[in-house]
DNA sequence: GGTGAAACCAGCACGAT
DNA sequence: ATCGTGCTGGTTTCACC
């Protein structure tokens, strides 16, 4: 861990809501000249706390408007089943998300399709021939919210 | 669904990979003028295919060195039951993410914590006490990817 | 889509507190 | 150690063609 100050917390909040803002129009709000708030930024980045900016992007409106949650057991797992899989599923250009997980099961897998037939192709020739793949449960998205996490109060 | 053509493609594809990169460095790689991009970008925000940027945080370095994923399943679940949950559970700073879903779960919650005592205090204070909770399941997150989806070969 | 130009921002000096 | 001022080159964002 690394501590931050309160003005470090308060950028952290406001990138995470919209990284768009510029150093200018975040330090107007704090009440700090624009390289003070830029040195700020860039020393979340050099110490790795900011790893950098994502887009969101609409899936839906990019054509795929099914995603689903996948839990997936193995049926066998030695180190060499682990590695396997993994090389083996993030070859799938429907995954979006593998989290390795410890639980009910072993891998979550996060899959986006065209529509429902689209994903059951995914499912069929894709994941269900994945090695070592045990026991597979489908949960289906329907919606989903974001929030700020933890930090705003910290 | 809005229809995309190649420049588009590769706009989005680029920007998904990295936010950071400017309209100019991006149209000399496509063969582009500078502003001609930008108009493109802007235009790929207006349709809201891109709905921001946000930030790529290291939750570790932040403080919270634990995240969990719960699959709640509701033990009542009217219309009342899905409103009042979804209120109260959005009041939760430690949950990032509201997964409503079909299947084995009725929702899915992304939950980070400072550590694993940190964790038990929120799932037995704020998570089993939520209204109309009936079963939970865990899984402790140990490693996450992130790919690049499926539009790289649409 | 391209060109040109204005306003703005990132990024790095230097000096002050 | 960190802020502020001043500056330069690049970027955004607007004109108009």
């Amino acid at each position: 861990m690394t501590d931050l100050d309160d003005i470090d917390r308060k950028l952290v909040l406001a990138l995470a809501a919209d990284a768009t803002q510029s150093a200018g129009a975040l330090g107007r709000t704090l009440g700090l000249s624009q390289p003070a708030t830029w040195r700020r930024i860039r020393r979340l980045y050099d110490t790795g706390i900011i790893k950098g900016r994502k887009l969101d992007l609409d899936a839906e409106k990019l054509g795929f408007g099914v995603t689903v949650f996948l839990g997936v057991k193995l049926a066998t797992k030695g180190r060499v089943s682990l590695e396997d899989f993994e090389r083996a599923v993030v070859a799938i250009p429907e995954v979006q998300t593998v989290e390795h997980v410890l639980g009910m099961y072993d891998y979550r897998l996060r899959v986006t399709a065209r529509d429902i037939s689209d994903f059951e192709r995914v499912l069929r020739r894709r994941i269900m021939t994945l090695p070592a793949v045990g026991n597979v449960e489908a949960n289906v998205l329907l919606s989903e919210e974001q929030r700020p996490g933890p930090l705003q109060d910290a």
